[in-house]
DNA sequence: CATGAATGAGTCTTCATTCAT
DNA sequence: GATGAATGAAGACTCATTCAT
């Protein structure tokens, strides 16, 4: 694993401003192909051309096709985590009626930012290793849900990660369904509403733990 | 969308002994490769290998490697939905707190019967054309849990498609990220406890308020 | 040589009627399969279906596909060559003028009987070893069309057996350009007359001198 | 047939000195394959051998087999057009006596300039599509000789174009009996002066045509 | 004898990667 | 550093031919 994560890696560190420019043209050009032709076709060759450079150039940056999908993929879901760790510090402390939207909220806002750019990059994710890159950034967003989970002044947590590990997933699912076209008619339009719904219903019948020690007393 | 069905079918159906076995041999073998390999390397001979047969076989059977992928994720998308839709029947006119475990059972039960075809055939959905595979199973299972919802005797919902569409997606998240890899350590020994609490908490924050004076009084 | 011709045999002589009915439907499929889908699609399991048959009974009468073809291009030859034969012979000893339009006529309606079949077998006789085939037959159809000259009564030719070379060959070019589509409108109907008019007026030029000085006495 | 010929189009023009060397090399060694080996060895991993490149670059060319084959014959076609019309413009305005030498010489000489090679691309043109490539060049030779003929001060042709086609379809069958094999002994000694003979002959039986209005009146 | 499922060598074609210019 | 032509391993797929039933 260690071999595999290393030849993952980028090749240099953008420590001019131009490679910076470059790296970023090649994401931007990845996601174009991804996009509009699908994985299969996404090749290093044509990604090049949509970026305005010789094939000769992607792999002064990246090592092989595969890392530059990593980072693209890496990239993305870095976003998504900020985004959630940020509405997380902005919450903290606040009752769960407050968190909930807040982070619905940020979570459908980041994964609908270019809806088209999350379902292409789901099917990176799906390919051979991309289940060791999505696990890093999840273990973050859940580690930062659970510590807002813990904050929360009117409800108590036995276990606020894996509280967090199926609230998120449970975020995830109907985000994927939209994304990926399984959705019916209006789905769309109440889906921030309904999963605000779901996650403060869920996060209320969770806290009822507490209730347990009284319970057993 | 006839023709791209089209060329996804199977070519001869199996009306001898013989072929039926073919087939399951083949489906079998396609599992297993993707499995231990996947999807890059599912190849049509790597699979003819595994199942014990030539290439030339394969395409007796299958016009294509997608047809035989299309159809190992159908057969398994179909016995999801089966099972789902049996416990549908199984409990139709019960109240939500036997619905939901009865639901999550089932699907918790049909998803993780073999958690590795289960995870392997993601990666199959994920690819072009899979989407419209997964489409209608979706929508057929989403049908019969909306049916559900509509019996329930202790709630009355707005729109029970969405609901159901809603709810279902809430339960495949976690199951995936479970499957995946993704989930923290015990993840798996509470799943379905914790599913049952969603969807339950879940079906009682979405039924219509009037329901919920007669709980109170 | 000797191999390569052995190798196009059919294997069982017809010497039964069931065997002469086989040979011909697989006959008359092959030039269907031909006509229909070309050489390239003209395989043996389509030609064993077309005339209701499976592949291996097609292997009971002969030993490989080129030598199916190779019959099927042999019959159709042996045709063309018995019908200019017989118009030979109907005509020997009458004069130039009456022998072209015959030797025409003969020629271009067993060509023409069938156009598809005739150009499906150029692609055939076109293919690996298909001059062997054509020659033998050309040769013989020479041999006829020179006899014939020697017999003509107003003409002496000093090299019969190349001027039937070079008129048949000359005839043949443009029933091929018809066949073929490279003729412009209105080429086939004045096919006829015009390559009457061509024979005639090569033949005439070629007859030995001393001739014209009796036909102008 | 837009898109057919769309496929058959080559991949990049030779804008580099380079490429026009790899073309030629693919165009040279598609031609020896073919002849030596015939159509259905002449693959494309062959031509790449004997062009002494690797399968790869042949397709950075050509987009297919078909096209590179297309290519070659194309070529070929355009070489033998180019001379006959050269020869027409030649003697425009000559009489027939000096048209049907002028005309016969050029037409054998390209022909059998490279025997083998004219012999090879007749199979070409004879596979699925071949008909079409040569439809083109086809016109374009009649045309030319259309003109010609009109030209002619000796002669007055009812319809050139017709006399045209059927003229060069007549030169065209020895011309193919000799490179296909099917020549008796001496047949490319006098082939020349025996289709001029013919030429000559045929142009003059129907330049009468004027001379029946004589007749009739 | 007929059948047609099985075989597998051999095609075409793609694309990640390299390296001479 | 940039370029893009060249490479060739590897995949999908076909089809002539055989042979067990």
């Amino acid at each position: 694993m260690n071999d595999a994560a290393a030849a993952l890696r980028p090749r240099k560190s953008p420590v001019q401003a131009r490679s910076a420019a470059t790296i970023d043209a090649l994401h931007i050009a990845a996601v174009q192909v991804l996009t509009r032709e699908g994985l299969d076709l996404c090749t290093t060759t044509r990604i090049a051309a949509r970026a305005g450079m010789s094939v000769g150039s992607l792999y002064q940056y990246y090592p092989n096709r595969d890392a530059l999908l990593a980072a693209v993929l890496e990239r993305h879901l870095d976003d998504v985590a900020r985004t959630v760790e940020q509405a997380c510090h902005g919450c903290r402390g606040k009752p769960i009626a407050q968190m909930a939207p807040a982070l619905v909220g940020a979570f459908v806002a980041a994964k609908l930012r270019d809806p088209e750019e999350s379902k292409a990059l789901y099917a990176v994710a799906e390919a051979r290793g991309g289940a060791a890159l999505t696990a890093h950034t999840h273990r973050r967003v859940v580690a930062a849900v659970a510590e807002l989970l813990a904050s929360a002044p009117d409800a108590h947590f036995e276990d606020p990660v894996m509280t967090s590990a199926i609230a998120l997933s449970a975020l995830v699912g109907p985000v994927r369904t939209l994304l990926e076209g399984r959705a019916p008619a209006g789905f769309a339009e109440c889906l921030e509403e309904q999963l605000v719904l779901l996650l403060t219903a869920y996060l209320r019948s969770c806290r009822s733990v507490p209730e347990r020690k009284m319970e057993r007393s």
